[in-house]
DNA sequence: ATTTATATTTATAATAATTATAATATAAGT
DNA sequence: ACTTATATTATAATTATTATAAATATAAAT
């Protein structure tokens, strides 16, 4: 963990921005979490434990910074709240996600599934394609057996 | 554009709900549009031109039904608006979008790229898809051009 | 054609997420 | 320690969206 941060603390100074105490509690929460696909508020809420002074917006705006620096990942479900995931350490593009339509759980998929489809679109459209977000809809294994179950 | 406006008026009675002079207007506004990726607030200014005393909200609410009856599809490109797209007639699923970070434009690919991709996510992980959500970001044929043009 | 029940809309208020502002505090470099 | 630039806090403002209650329109049944 500790590697991690000094690796983030690097990143920010690279660009010279500071690791203040508030960035730093900011960064460990979203560590800890790092399954977990939290909101800002979420994020506020489990920071203000390690440092209950910290302002709401001073999350938002650490959150803002980290995203430009490509260290985390704003994402969106479409439930109108931006979520917040770390990037994988090395990985250069984006993680795919599994949105259960019945539970809501998410599940992450880190493999690039997109090598091939990305070539197409290069090729066939000319798009030059810097990064992706994809999304699957559907229900997940333990939802899928619940239903099994029920219908028995 | 009146047989589409048709169909819709067949799905709508077929879940009970009526086709409205303000919901038609709305879906008029969004088969003129079809191109674009219009905000609610989009349509909602575009609606009024047809039909001044329409509401906001009641924009909203329709823009809402037809995303439950999956007539329109509302997407999420990470601004912090929602935008609402109409399903290609017969499409079964979602399209595709190429966002560019340059100039914002959006193009759809309609074609699904993702057939092999779906399987492997349903016998690797077990999750049954239902839709997906795939958006590549990165630049466009022509700010690519513009591009090129700029640095010689 | 009237009545009745239901669905829909309007206008407005409320909520929720996010961003901006001004005053204060902090950190890094001299 | 002092200066300067940067960051934070607390609060207000903004923006997108949703809820509410009263009014209106519609369809079905008489």
């Amino acid at each position: 963990m500790e590697h991690r941060i000094d690796r983030i603390k690097k990143q920010l100074h690279a660009q010279s921005y500071k690791l203040t105490p508030q960035r730093e509690a900011t960064v460990r929460v979203l560590l800890e979490r790092e399954e977990d696909h939290l909101s800002a508020e979420n994020v506020f809420l489990l920071v203000k434990e390690k440092a209950p002074e910290i302002g709401l917006a001073t999350v938002y705006r650490t959150l803002e910074l980290l995203s430009e620096l490509k260290i985390v990942d704003k994402i969106n479900f479409g439930d109108g709240v931006s979520r917040y995931d770390l990037r994988k350490e090395g990985a250069e593009h984006f993680h795919h996600h599994l949105v259960c339509i019945e539970c809501g759980s998410v599940e992450e998929i880190v493999d690039d599934l997109l090598e091939d489809v990305e070539k197409i679109v290069q090729d066939d459209w000319g798009f030059q394609v810097k990064d992706h977000r994809l999304t699957f809809h559907g229900i997940c294994k333990q939802c899928q057996k619940a239903a099994v179950k029920t219908s028995t």
